[in-house]
DNA sequence: GTCGCGATTGAGAATCAGTCTCAACCGCCT
DNA sequence: AGGCGGTTGAGACTGATTCTCAATCGCGAC
């Protein structure tokens, strides 16, 4: 995803491009797969782009109507909320470490089937989805292995 | 699930039972599915029962805990936040109408697979996962297309 | 190049969901 | 019945997000 899809976007709804937006986008190309507005706004803080919060929001939000970008809760109980840039058309899942928070992002052709099948099954129009795997990651494992091996029963 | 296994989590976890997570819990098993806090804060004021708001927070903080509950996301956007009850250990899934709002669990175990055989693709041990098909139900396709008959090009 | 209009912005106020505080209260064990 | 510690309620508080509105900017028209 490019600023010219960005700018394109803007054109087609009558929106402008401004100094402001194309900022935030750059910085959320840099940022890549996932972040939250915290770290969005902190480092366009660090680079002396003074851009108001409100700003910030409603690009976030003109983004997300158009779905150049989408929410996903990054834990089962759906403490976290990341923005996620997402790539036209393309719903993209996330793997997601429950101890670490680490979020791969991945793309199965198998998934889109899936949901497509099931949609079918209820008599609904399939449109996207959103699946995220709470899982452990390799690195995580290896710690919690460790730790069990000293206090084998839950804490 | 049933007041049984509530109390017998909290009975597991050093916690009381009290008249007011009694009421709580009576309904949400009484909302079945899907809820949001609003909704059992209004009915549960309905009826008379004057619970503050800080406990119900605390009681779901609970359910969430312990994974009687958990937080999914209704829309893409990630505009609506619903609580759902859930059965212990069932990771169960929501096929949500991007129109009016619907929701319909389902069960299937070619998801669960499917998220097992990807975490293992990446090392990852899986635990759990969260699926959320966005798609139009037919309810809504017969107005949609009605509408489409009208104005055949977008708005 | 510059004019003008409507869209956009910034600063801070407002809102709103959710959390915290702390004294009063209650469940449960003895 | 008594007492301890967990639980509750009311409302203050918090932090994220949205709103407000005057100042500013982008961009098409001239």
């Amino acid at each position: 995803m490019s600023q010219q899809l960005f700018e394109q976007f803007l054109e087609q709804h009558c929106l402008k491009m401004t100094q402001q937006r194309r900022e935030i986008y750059e910085e959320i190309l840099k940022l890549e797969d996932h972040f939250d507005v915290d770290t969005l706004l902190w480092r366009l803080k660090q680079q002396g782009k003074a851009i108001s919060k409100a700003t910030i929001y409603r690009t976030l939000q003109l983004l997300l109507e158009y779905g150049l970008l989408k929410k996903t809760q990054v834990s089962p109980d759906g403490a976290e909320i990341l923005y996620d840039a997402c790539p036209e058309g393309c719903a993209s899942d996330n793997l997601v470490c429950t101890e670490c928070g680490k979020v791969i992002r991945f793309n199965k052709a198998a998934v889109c089937q899936l949901c497509t099948e099931i949609a079918g099954q209820h008599g609904f129009a399939p449109s996207s989805h959103c699946l995220n795997i709470f899982a452990l990651c390799p690195a995580c494992q290896q710690a919690t292995s460790k730790t069990q091996g000293e206090q084998h029963e839950k804490a």
